[in-house]
DNA sequence: ACTGAAAGCTTTGTGTT
DNA sequence: AACACAAAGCTTTCAGT
């Protein structure tokens, strides 16, 4: 399932992916097009699903979030039972932004985000370490992020 | 600095980080106020830059990014130097979407996003083993994504 | 924080190149 | 496909309450 996307598509997508919230008017002009026809192919990317949805990105220190981690999780067998119990834990927890399994020496990496190192502790030690199936734990505190794109690179 | 947020300036910021392309008039009805205290509202959010930004989530298999990884980085020393020298090439590479220092083994963590495999290798052989400043890198392809929140939660 | 009105823009549709 | 133009519908702003 790919698409062609002409050179125009890909400008369309660029802005948007840095600047969702301009208007159609301005869009236009900065791909040298036209309102309607500029609108007719957001319309198109959003119907095929390319573009998925659209965001608010907040600034967590503002909302009183400190601390943000890296956690990879080791479980106690890499069987679809255990992994079943895992991700319907995980779901429940509110500061578990991102679950990803990867290859590699542990099963999954978390994204979390917590108010303090105290509660973050809370977090892991009451509700994760908790989880049944759950083998090993290692933190990563994110000390500093440079480079946060919220772009991707278009190929072709 | 921390701002004092009341419940309805919560939703509107939880809302928001799900749907941003939601209208005006929309909003208002879901926090039950009025469109124009509303707007008022979303706009004070915007300037005290709790909300950082607006964007498109695009879907990374649809233009042809099947391969999204994270990679552990250590460097030859924790000298300032040698980071800055790092964090410059990081720069210039389109596919490396985010550079965050961590505690831990690694120094720093970096997201990144490719074509295939095929390329995928060819920009860690090429591009990131052949930064100077470099010791070892460890990559963890994901395999999939269970959880992708796009809204923290919110204390209080 | 609300209502109500006015201005401006977005968005849609038609006909044309 | 894209354009220009016009019409309809929102969004947004600005009064006054």
């Amino acid at each position: 399932m790919n698409y062609k996307l002409d050179q125009i598509d890909r400008k369309i997508l660029e802005i948007l992916q840095n600047n969702a919230k301009i208007t159609n008017a301005q869009l236009s002009k900065e791909v040298g097009l036209s309102p309607a026809p500029t609108l007719e192919r957001v319309k198109k990317l959003e119907q095929t699903g390319i573009i998925q949805s659209y965001h608010a990105k907040l600034d967590p220190a503002k909302i009183g979030l400190g601390v943000s981690t890296f956690v990879h999780v080791g479980l106690k067998g890499h069987n679809k039972e255990n992994i079943e119990i895992f991700l319907n834990a995980i779901r429940e927890i509110d500061e578990i932004i991102e679950c990803h399994h990867v290859t590699g020496t542990g099963d999954f990496v978390l994204r979390v985000i917590a108010k303090d190192i105290t509660s973050y502790q809370r977090l892991m030690l009451e509700k994760v370490s908790e989880i049944s199936v759950v083998d090993n734990l290692q933190s990563m505190v994110i000390l500093s992020t440079f480079k946060e794109k919220k772009s991707m690179p278009l190929p072709l």
